[in-house]
DNA sequence: GCCGTTTTCGGCCCGACTGTTTTCAGTCG
């Protein structure tokens, strides 16, 4: 069984959840969630990076003796660290950290003291009024944890980020209109445009006496207030999502938008440097100078943070720490693809096959986009649900088209199709009738559980064919929904560059398909993205945002992405030869 | 357990809020 990062991440994770509940070195404990998030995230397979030899204490983060471990994960599939720890304490333990309110103190507590090692256990004495009597807890502690254990479901939740924008946009415009807010933020992963957000992180900066604190707990959605101070509280809405509120002073309002903005990771380097060059930085400002004779330098807007450490400024998409900090050192920072720069979309359904809109609906809503063209790209044969276009029927659209661009000046209706790749590597219309269109989007959209040898073979194959331009939402993943097939998309990538073939990052919120890391990982092979909204009606169109989002998080300029060129060099660049 | 132009030892980011305390530990971000 191929031994996948995120099968690396876990073991690492249960280690760092285990190694804490049994006192470890809090340091020690950090070094394996390192580990674990540097393996997640990177694109490639950490088990076929070793097997080409590469040397994984490279990666930052990892020495000798997690090299070590991360190879006897990959050979045995398991860890005789984990097993040995797992003697001494229970595994399941770590499924008691995952309820609010315990950490691992309070567990390893709860563990000595009362021999708890399960949710069920905890349940029960929740009920018996057992907990209360522990040191450090009481009678409010149980309260909590016996609810918590209530609406508990085992999986961490996290929001789809247009989810969230739906949550944030009322609310936000909620809190402006109150007395004496002067500015006000989203910061976290929202800000980010991470692809899904754990909860929500608000800042404002107030005049003194304004009651934006009062307002937030009082918020018609708020179901319950966690907590409440002068300059923090967290809520939860109904529906189960959680949002802090933070105020800080207008002078701290910058140094505090760049702390709460994260990522944690980003955060630390930033300070990192900060201490290099005797400077503490907090969400408070930049203070110069020892503990005691503190003087504040900066910190009323966010670019302070970046001049005070010599960085250039660094746009939120990037700040993961992976890597944006060593190019604001150099000014290598990319400049990054705005939805501006975008042209036209290229991936489109409309009435013919399983869309809601007209193909004139949608053309004008692009035009009233200031798009330039819009290609028209319906599902083919094959897929039966959606009424796939045959030959015939797409021989009559493409006559459609034809007539309506004559008299269209300025746009450009491209004649496409979302071409099914049949398993054997074939595509699902004939080449005599593909050959006619301007563009194909070439899609798997059945046999999702081949192996991944398999499936990287079915799509190179699929390349050969020299009506291939674009590969429809590469991984088929669905957030929250579905998991990517098994594909290797690192050699897909390499095959579509030596095709001239693109790769589309589909910017439905559903999919953001390609993730960034492998948006990133294609500009690094040379192979072009196009990013598509893959409408089925106008108002869909407007999805392109998500996609600019993804493509900033995977550092993406506006030459690596196809469809902000011209009508007439984009034509050119479709053709193959 | 990692890391290094303060380099092989000794650091490793830092503050708010809560509940249980009686001056602070635990949790969280």
């Amino acid at each position: 069984m191929p031994i996948h990062n995120n099968d690396i991440a876990r073991i690492f994770e249960k280690i760092a959840d285990l190694l804490e509940i049994g006192d470890a070195n809090e340091f020690r404990v950090r070094a394996y969630r390192n580990a674990a998030r540097t393996v997640n995230d990177q694109p490639q397979s950490v088990a076929g990076m070793r097997e080409q030899g590469k040397d994984l204490s490279d990666l930052p983060g990892i020495g000798k003796d997690l090299a070590g471990k991360i190879g006897e994960i990959i050979d045995t599939g398991t860890l005789e660290m984990l097993e040995d720890l797992e003697k001494k304490i229970p595994a399941e333990l770590t499924d008691l950290l995952t309820l609010p309110q315990l950490g691992p103190k309070r567990v390893a507590t709860i563990y000595k003291e009362l021999g708890i090692s399960s949710l069920d256990e905890l349940r029960e004495a929740a009920a018996n009024q057992e907990l209360r009597k522990l040191k450090g807890f009481g009678k409010k502690s149980e309260e909590k944890i016996r609810e918590e254990l209530g609406r508990h479901t085992g999986e961490e939740v996290r929001t789809k980020l247009s989810e969230a924008q739906q949550i944030v946009e009322p609310l936000l415009s909620y809190l402006k209109q109150v007395e004496g807010v002067k500015q006000i933020d989203v910061a976290g992963s929202y800000r980010r445009r991470k692809e899904t957000v754990g909860d929500l992180d608000i800042l404002a900066s107030i005049k003194s006496g304004s009651p934006v604190m009062k307002y937030f707990v009082n918020y018609e959605d708020v179901e319950e207030v966690l907590s409440q101070g002068k300059t923090k509280s967290t809520v939860r809405l109904r529906g189960g999502f959680q949002v802090d509120l933070r105020v800080v002073p207008q002078i701290a309002y910058g140094a505090a938008l760049h702390y709460f903005t994260g990522s944690k990771e980003h955060n630390v380097a930033v300070r990192q440097i900060g201490v290099k060059k005797d400077l503490k930085i907090n969400e408070y400002g930049i203070f110069k100078g020892k503990d005691g004779s503190e003087e504040r330098i900066a910190g009323r807007k966010e670019e302070d943070v970046f001049e005070a450490v010599g960085l250039d400024y660094i746009s939120p998409e990037l700040r993961e720490n992976h890597g944006e900090i060593e190019a604001a050192k150099n000014g290598e920072l990319p400049k990054l693809i705005t939805l501006e720069d975008i042209r036209g979309d290229l991936h489109a359904h409309t009435k013919e096959t399983d869309g809601r809109s007209t193909l004139e609906e949608m053309v004008e809503a692009a035009r009233n986009l200031g798009y330039s063209f819009l290609a028209i790209t319906e599902h083919s044969q094959a897929v039966t649900v959606a009424k796939g276009l045959d030959p015939k029927r797409l021989r009559r659209q493409i006559e459609q088209i034809d007539k309506i661009n004559d008299r269209e000046h300025g746009f450009r209706i491209f004649k496409g199709i979302e071409v099914d790749i049949l398993e054997d590597g074939s595509l699902d219309l004939p080449d005599d009738v593909l050959k006619e269109l301007d563009l194909t989007v070439c899609s798997v959209h059945s046999k999702f559980d081949l192996s991944a040898e398999k499936q990287t073979e079915r799509v190179i194959r699929a390349m050969d064919n020299p009506y291939f331009n674009i590969l429809g939402h590469p991984s088929g993943r669905l957030i929250n929904e579905r998991r990517p097939f098994e594909i290797d998309l690192e050699k897909v990538m390499e095959a579509a560059r030596e095709r001239g073939c693109a790769l589309e990052l589909n910017a439905h919120p559903d999919r953001l398909d390609l993730t960034d890391t492998h948006c990133r990982m294609a500009k690094e092979i040379g192979v072009k993205i196009v990013i598509s909204t893959d409408s089925h009606y106008t108002e869909e169109l407007k999805n392109m945002r998500f996609g600019i989002d993804q493509a900033r998080r995977g550092w993406l300029e506006a030459d690596d992405v196809l469809n902000t060129r011209r009508t007439a060099d984009l034509l050119k660049l479709l053709k193959r030869n």
